[in-house]
Order: structure tokens, then sequence, then C-alpha cells
DNA sequence: TTGAAAGCGCTAACAA
DNA sequence: TTGTTAGCGCTTTCAA
């Protein structure tokens, strides 16, 4: 089955390349009747346009690119239905590249050289660890580029980022203001989610009451549940604080675990919250406070504003906020 | 800043455009000394070679396309990790298409068509509701295709597939051998595991044992814990079972929860499976014993079988069976 | 309102 | 071992 091409269409049809051309771009120029006779042929043809060969000629591929690393797959997998359905509604294609951290490449060098040659028309990065060195590294072949998760902007560069600072000094601020002050901030290894910020909040909300979080207060967990649940189970032999404060869900649901294996009575003795409000949260008993963050609506935001990037569009603002959300459930009292 | 091409090279290390090309795509025929000058040049302009403009000339894109609905996209997660590992390591691109269901669109034409129009060279497909519509619309655009939880093949057409059948019947076995004949299987809406093929193996084996499994031994389950849990909850005032077999973890740990929170004792009162294996079995008390599934072997496979259509190498089976394996915890006594 | 023709950046005969 | 040249299937001036 030969592939149709727009010449089949023009010769079928009894009209030049030019207009067909002109009629699959919805050019307003051509006579409707004419128009008609070509559609007409397009159909009965079943002639798709080849996108390459467009691409081709307008220097433009209608593609746009996600990269991000394997280990940050947990969070980013709710954004990509965001990016899915939107660009699938501004017409354009979603090319997915994975960073692989386990291979002693540079992947970043590799990634960004097929992010090249593929010649996408911009590209949607996730906060990481070496976010800075991708963005250095894409940034000189002036592809726009989106960020999600950390607020920041440039000539053709934008973002999509929740104010976790903010976020983190409500929630703590509730429990200084009533004299609790044994808190302690689970660092999860991932970081889509700026933890510095969060914790920069937490510090800066002691300091409002005379008070100093120390680096002592920080946990840093497994990215598995299989290991940091048993660590934890260990931990809370010896330990209870007023609130755990975590930097992910799956680590609250651990904490809630091992300190209910351990007696420890939650929300009455110890108060949990998580970050993100998945699904573990309302799986564990007691369900799991969380602050919830659009995380769909990060997705089909970026793609909206790479798009304005793209098509030159007036950009309001580059760095876009997006609403966070406490979600009261039962492992705080409040 | 203009974008290098082939030309520029050809002329700044004074040989022909094709040269370079032999050069770029590893031609053994060129003269060690002229490779080399090329080599130099390309490195010193940053020449990234158009795949689009390859693509024209060569009628390949070197990319392959996936395509699945947003409904499955939590099965689909973990399959995504395989897939961008091994598409990375055999040089092909990914392109992401997803299906709407909210939509009233015609969203598999509509997908099939900028499927075409992009020209990939071949598409991961996963098990879903239409796969049949999907991949009929597919097929006749001579697209090599590889489905990802069904059992099919054809011309162009393979498929990476665990023998769900034989998983159920290994674990119901077990229980109709003690007599344990009260066994209910919590149908999900989701369907990238095939959920009749799960159903025709419980009733095989109760007929084994001059049993018959009916219709309302099979509950129907929403496809969100919010709605899940209170059903069973309210579900589980009036009933209990030998064992409930749950066609996805996530029910499982709806089960588990509910059936305790009416105060039936889990695993002595009442046993719980479920199917996958993911993080959520893990994370509930107790543990839900499940059917382990190779996910990311899954995806890695898929593209692998894909390729070699693509190549036209010679492929041993279409349909690629993967291996289950029943993970015991602590919802089960063996 | 339409058509002719050049060009987008490569690959792949074919010739040298 | 290298170069010349004709495409690949479109878009886009420019002319008509």
């Amino acid at each position: 089955m030969k592939k149709v091409t727009i010449y089949d269409v023009a010769r079928e049809a009894g009209v030049s390349l030019a207009t067909v051309s002109r009629v699959i771009n919805g050019s307003n120029v051509v006579r409707e009747k004419t128009k008609q006779k070509v559609l007409d042929v397009i159909e009965r043809l079943d002639f798709k346009p080849n996108d390459i060969a467009r691409g081709l000629a307008t220097s433009k591929t209608t593609t746009i690119a996600i990269v991000f690393p394997q280990s940050l797959f947990a969070h980013v997998k709710d954004m990509i239905g965001g990016i899915g359905d939107t660009g699938r509604h501004l017409d354009y294609n979603i090319n997915m590249y994975t960073t692989d951290d386990i291979g002693d490449e540079n992947t970043v060098a590799d990634v960004t050289e097929r992010l090249v040659k593929s010649r996408v028309d911009g590209v949607i990065l996730f906060n990481n660890d070496n976010i800075d060195e991708t963005i250095d590294s894409i940034v000189k072949y002036n592809l726009p580029i989106v960020v999600i998760g950390k607020k920041i902007s440039g000539e053709n560069i934008g973002s999509i980022y929740i104010d976790v600072k903010k976020a983190a000094e409500e929630i703590v601020d509730k429990y200084l203001a009533n004299g609790k002050d044994d808190i302690v901030y689970i660092l999860p290894k991932q970081n889509l989610i700026k933890s510095d910020e969060i914790i920069e909040g937490i510090k800066d909300t002691y300091k409002k009451y005379d008070k100093v979080f120390t680096t002592n207060q920080i946990l840093t967990s497994s990215s598995h549940y299989e290991n940091t649940y048993p660590n934890f189970v260990e931990y809370f032999k010896k330990h209870r604080h007023d609130l755990v404060f975590c930097g992910y869900d799956k680590d609250g649901v651990a904490v809630i675990n091992a300190a209910q294996e351990n007696g420890i009575s939650i929300p009455e003795e110890m108060e949990v919250v998580g970050m993100l409000n998945t699904s573990y949260s309302i799986m564990c008993k007691p369900t799991l406070s969380s602050m919830n963050v659009p995380v769909y609506d990060m997705g089909a935001l970026a793609v909206r504003l790479l798009t304005k990037f793209l098509h030159d569009e007036k950009i309001d603002s580059k760095e876009i906020a997006v609403q966070y959300m406490f979600i009261k459930r039962d492992s705080t009292n409040e």
C-alpha cells in the first residue's frame, strides 16, 4: 500500500500542490468550490499529510519533549495526564525522554543531544537534582523551556511551581502557636518538591517564635517503603514528636504504620502530615492529612505556557504558582 | 544562532555532503583521515544532524508511539520506565499519545490520525476496552504494533502478556483443594489485566472440583478508592468469604480496611489476595498477598519486540508471556 | 484565487 | 574512497 502524498491529491483533484497545501492548512483564500473538491479527494484517498515533510519545510515539528529522571517517575506520572490532554488539544505531539540515573554515562548530555536532533519545538523539564545543568545544556540551542516544580524564569524559560515554603509555614505555624515545637521533617530522596524551601519555611516559622529548627530535626528517608518502614519502626522505639512532617505521602504512611507498631497512637500522641495528597494518604489508618497539589493542572499549565512561548503569545507571567491546599484527615488534630 | 547543517560541515571540512553523511551514519568506507577531519568539524561546529530531514529522506523516523487511555494510567506508569530506557538504548524516540475517555469525540480515530501523520515507525498499545477497534484502525496503515496485556498476534502484530488465567487457577486451586469454596472476585473497572481470563481460570478450577463459580461471586469495583472503600464497609457488614480475590491491589487494600472495620480478622476469618503487587500491597496492615507481574520488563520487552518488527529481525515468537509470581504476605495463610 | 518553482536538510544510488 | 545529483513530501514566495 503506497503512501498517498500531496501530489496524488493534487493530480486527482486537478489542482496544484499549492492549492492542496492551502486547503489542508486552512487558508481562506481558496475558493469554496475548489476547497470542497480537494477535501473530497483527501477523504477518498485517505490522505494524511506527512508531518515530517511539513516539519522540514517549516522548521517546526509541533512536538514538545518532556524529560525526567526515572527516580522522579512516581511524582511525574500524575502530571502526564495534564500534559497529554493539553498537548492533544493544542495539537502538539509529546516526546518522552527519561534520563536514567543508573548508567554511568552522561545522560544529561545524551538526552540533550537527542532532543536537539529530533528538533522538538520546546521542552518541559521536571525539577530534580541536576536541573540547572540540564537547563544550561538545552538553553544553548535556544529551545523554549518550562520547568515544573521550581520557580525560575528567563529568556524563553518559564515555570510552574508551588510555593512550598508558604505551605510549610502554614502547617508548622499551627503547632508552634500552641507551643508544640517538637517537630521533625522527613526529607525524601526525590525532589520534585523543593525540600530546601520547605525547610526554609520551617526555619523561618521557628524564628518567628524565637525558636530554632536544627539540622537533627531533619531525617532522610530512603526512596523505598520497604526500607523506610523498618527504619522507622526502629526509630520510633525511642522517639516520638509533636509532629512528623513528611515531604512525601508515602513516608507519611511509613511513619504512621511504624509509630503504631510501637504503640504510639495517632493523632493523640503524635501527629503526622504528608505532602502531595496522593492516594496513599487515604489508604492508611488513620488516614493521612496532606497538602494537596494540583498535579494534573501543573502538567496542563506547563504545556500551555510552553506553547505561548512557541507562538509568541503574550505572557503575563513566566512564573506561574499553583494553589496548594491542606487536606485535614485523621492523622492530625486539626 | 543559525542552525548548522550538513552543508556547513561539508564546506568547512572540504569534503562533499555524501562524505559527511557517511561519517555521521558510521559508514566504514570512509578513509580514517577524512573521517577524523569531518568529526573534528562536527565537534567544532556543534553540528547535530536534523532527524526530521533524515526522516524525510529515509522514510523512517526512529520514533515509536505509545498510546493508552487516561484511565489506565496507574497501570501503565510502571511500564513506561522500561519503555523509556529500552527506547533510549535502541535509539528510538518515544511519542506519547493519551486517549481521553472524557470527551465525546472519537478519540481512537483522532489518535490514529495523529499517529499516522507523525509517521512513527511503530506503536505500542496497552490492552483496554476498545483495543480491537484501535488495532483495526492502525493496522490499515501497516504500522507494526505490539500490544501489552493481551495475547494477540498477526502480520506485524505482536504482544507481551501474562497468563493470568493460569495465575488465577493457581491461586484458587489452593482454596478449593481445602474445601474453601466461598470465593468472590473483585472485578476492577480498568483492564490492563484481562479480567475475563481470570474469571475463566476461576471457573475452570471450580469445574475441576465439580463445583460452579457463579456470576454473583463477581463484584465490580469503582476505580476510586474513595468510592470503593465505603461500599465495601457496607458490604462486609453482611458478608464474609473464604477468599476475596481482587483484580487490582488497590481494591485489596479497600477490602482489608473495610473488613477490619467490621471486625473481620484477616487472614484468620477471611483471606485476601491482590494482583500486580504494587506498592499499595505493602502499605496496608496486614500486608496484602499479591501476584507479582514484571511491569518494567513488559515495557522493555514490548520495545524490543517492536524493533524486531522494524528491523526485520528474526522473531521467535510474536506472543511473549512474562512470568508472574505469587508473593505471600500477611493477608493469606499460605 | 491559483500555479510554478525553489527550498527545507538529509540519504542513496550512481559515477568517477 | 569520494563526489554528483536526484529525490523524500511538504510550504511559501512570487507571478499570473
